[in-house]
DNA sequence: CTGAAAGCGCTTACAG
DNA sequence: CTGAAAGCGCTTACAG
């Protein structure tokens, strides 16, 4: 039971009368290396004898790379979708020896000194990375992943297609029947890489189905700046609007509220991410929901296939966004 | 422009024609070392020139500790304003050079191979950990700070007042004039600690208000079963209910809608969290706010001021914990 | 003021 | 099948 101050595989070879490299060995069920079974035992006993733990430090040097894998996120505020997304790849890199380090940096800034300080196995980007930062870290041997916001075809990328989440938006809206349609814009500036994507995508479709252009409206987190906006619609014959997400779509709700109107009749409103909260807006949201565990399972089956030098997985089915038909569109 | 694969203090000392040792001196400002202005620069010029950073590992392992600091949360669900935290708390720890790894363990086992492992400068511990583990960290140098539920005097322990809050709930209510309250209780198990210390509070303040104690009733995220509570509240006479959280307090509200009623005439509605979105509520929502930004900044100056062995900054005045009046209650 | 050298705790060829 | 030894890249007494 754990009493020297620092017990190392030193210590467990002496316990257990055998050398370093056979410690090294049991521990690490390392291949083509015979240990017969009473020596391993003894090693065993041993280590759970003096509560031995492996040094991460020592191994890290050693081996060259660390059992961290480092997350890249940009400098945008974390939603619940993204919170969620971090939360369940830490989850399931921790199911196989792996800890998550976060880390935000500005877009277009280089993550050289970073990876290089840690040695991860892996990383895991949300920002767009140098191609000098690819190429030198494919030369360091660490696996790199891309969770792109734009689509793009590459085994080691996975895309959150942001592009399609306006027009599945739109398409929901005009197939109601709606002509004229607005968007609601977030004021926060540090979402501007989600914002222009979605609203390319709305835009695309607006033109594709034949509609007018979006009319795009700023809808701050507050309810009366949020029935301003409403107002505006609908004086402009806006019958529909795609909300950001769903937090700027409940602000909109509750500037209609306040408007005395409400949805869908007077306007028709459709969310983004499918947050758990959606089924209780008044009236219940209609959203796009992203399929964030989806992602986050294809993400962590890419890292250890990755690390593991395996063929990639396939990337998932693309129809990960789907419409969520509630009420209030 | 960083070319080798590697690049090493060695190779900074050679190009910069000092020894190792003195490479070490400049990049880390080691206090007692009187190095001449122009090896400095030389110094440094040659770290930028070869794009030179220190091996965390190899730091790590000689230093006898790392850079990062270990967080360790029990298993339940994250919402958001633990989400919250821990990001405040990333960020904040960034700022002084520490990295944090989140690790979920079950209440009650033992963490001892976890930081063995990690040898963190420091651990931020959500769950309550064993005697024995305390004093082993001690005796590592490990600084060790708790984020604790219930309320506890101990510099290097914080504490998030469960009971204050449910406390907090029952006065606002009864100040209103209501005499028969009900607990809105979620129906994850996994949030059990919370909940209990919450409902404690809410009890206590029942007893010594002399009102009956609270009707408590679960309600699950699921709009028609959060009607039949409401129902089944008012047959009983109730006419005010503290929800566990945020949540449940918009599926409280979504349900009391389906059953044609509305807060607060009908029943008042108080939440905990004051989640962003609570303003947008309908009607907005009351709630406790737990100033959890105040939270993460506390625990961000008692890590950095426990690695550097200065004395704990006091905690900050527990009137922490606030009730937002808005109109649901 | 600066340098040579030991040693942190592992893993992994290499001998035997 | 097992062990002795080198070496990963740092930091830090210790000499000079």
């Amino acid at each position: 039971m754990a009493k020297a101050l620092k017990v190392t595989a030193k210590d467990v070879a002496r316990a257990a009368g055998v050398s370093q490299a056979t410690v090294s060995y049991v521990i690490n069920d390392t291949p083509h290396q015979r240990i017969s079974p009473e020596t391993r035992e003894r090693v065993l006993a041993a280590v759970a004898d003096l509560g031995y733990t492996p040094s991460a430090a020592a191994r890290a040097l050693r081996k060259g790379s660390s059992d961290v894998v480092l997350l890249v996120m940009p400098h945008y505020p974390i939603g619940p979708n993204i919170a969620a997304l971090i939360e369940r790849l830490e989850e399931g890199l921790e199911g196989i020896g792996l800890s998550v380090v976060t880390r935000r940096i500005r877009e277009g800034r280089p993550m050289a000194s970073l990876w290089r300080e840690m040695m991860p196995a892996a990383v895991v980007t949300m920002v767009t990375v140098d191609p000098v930062d690819v190429a030198e870290m494919g030369q360091a041997g660490i696996f790199l992943t891309q969770a792109l916001l734009a689509p793009r075809s590459d085994e080691a990328t996975l895309s959150l297609p942001q592009i399609l989440i306006g027009r599945l938006q739109v398409e929901h809206l005009a197939q109601a029947g709606h002509r004229r349609i607005g968007y609601a814009e977030p004021a926060n500036p540090l979402v501007e890489n989600f914002l222009r994507l979605r609203l390319e995508g709305v835009r695309t479709a607006c033109v594709e189905l034949g509609l007018d252009l979006p009319d795009v409206r700023p809808v701050p987190f507050d309810t009366d700046a949020a029935a301003s906006a409403v107002r505006a619609w609908r004086e402009a014959g806006v019958t529909a609007v795609c909300a950001y997400n769903d937090e700027t779509a409940f602000a909109l709700l509750a500037g209609m509220r306040l408007a005395g109107l409400s949805a869908p009749s007077d306007l028709a409103v459709i969310g983004v991410d499918n947050i758990p909260l959606a089924p209780f807006a008044f009236p219940p949201l209609t959203t796009i929901d992203q399929h964030i565990d989806v992602v986050a399972k294809h993400l962590v089956a890419l890292v250890r296939a990755g690390i593991a030098g395996e063929p990639l997985p396939a990337t998932p089915r693309s129809e990960a966004v789907t419409v969520v038909v509630r009420q209030s569109a």
